[in-house]
DNA sequence: TTGCATACGGATAAATTTTTCCCCTGTTGT
DNA sequence: ACAACAGGGGAAAAATTTATCCGTATGCAA
């Protein structure tokens, strides 16, 4: 893994989340787990442009952060489904919260976002 | 500016928060300025760990953003002061709620963040 | 026997973001 | 004349995150 040199910071709440829910794919696969979407192989047809092997990192450290629990299945082919933990749930209105006010503003971000400013 | 190589998703209203709120100071930006401390320098001190410069920018981008707007006073020594737009205010109740459910989880937050995993 | 589906993970490269360093503006006070 | 204050910004380095490439394993179907 790869070795902090800049020290976090953990100083309010806004750091805490932060840190559970930074990482370009996290709060997805928080959401399609939610949905019901479990598998490994399900996650990556939801979130195509993520590269498998993020989203195995990022699913490793949801669990270690204890938003997801993993189950491994003995059977051949190998099954491993995701499901949120009671902690992991207590996110969903969170991120219910943040993709409301993104689909209520769609189109004034997308222009926003996609203006080039002065210079660029 | 930096050219992107990997294209934009703004598939969803995710995205699109996304878009305006990653930025490893962004959020802590708009909430200090919700909270009265205005000018550039007040900003500073309020986030002592990021370096002056990343603020300049991340400040810009927010105005490219709608999300504040930038007022200068033509005295000497130069003034500065940064507020909120409506369209940077609705996103308040968000940043609340973020810091709301940090706060709420601090003590747990803390432990999973810092637990070090069976590897590393 | 080759190929496929399903899942895991190491090593390395590339992309992206943030930091560091240094310099510039103009006026006021010493 | 010169330092100090308040604000800006270019260039390059460092830090961090994500992507690419490859190899592991199992049992079943063609």
């Amino acid at each position: 893994m790869y070795e902090r040199k800049i020290p976090l910071n953990l100083n309010c709440g806004l750091d805490l989340i932060g840190e559970v829910l930074y990482g370009k794919w996290k709060i997805r696969l928080l959401w399609f787990i939610n949905a019901g979407h479990k598998r490994p192989s399900e996650l990556q047809r939801k979130i195509p442009d993520a590269s498998r092997r993020v989203l195995n990192i990022q699913l490793k450290e949801l669990e270690k952060h204890e938003l997801v629990t993993k189950k491994i299945y003995p059977v051949v082919p190998p099954k491993v489904e995701y499901s949120l933990t009671d902690f992991g749930k207590s996110l969903i209105p969170v991120i219910s919260m943040l993709g409301n006010w993104g689909d209520e503003n769609e189109e004034r971000l997308r222009n926003v976002i996609l203006k080039r400013s002065e210079s660029n």
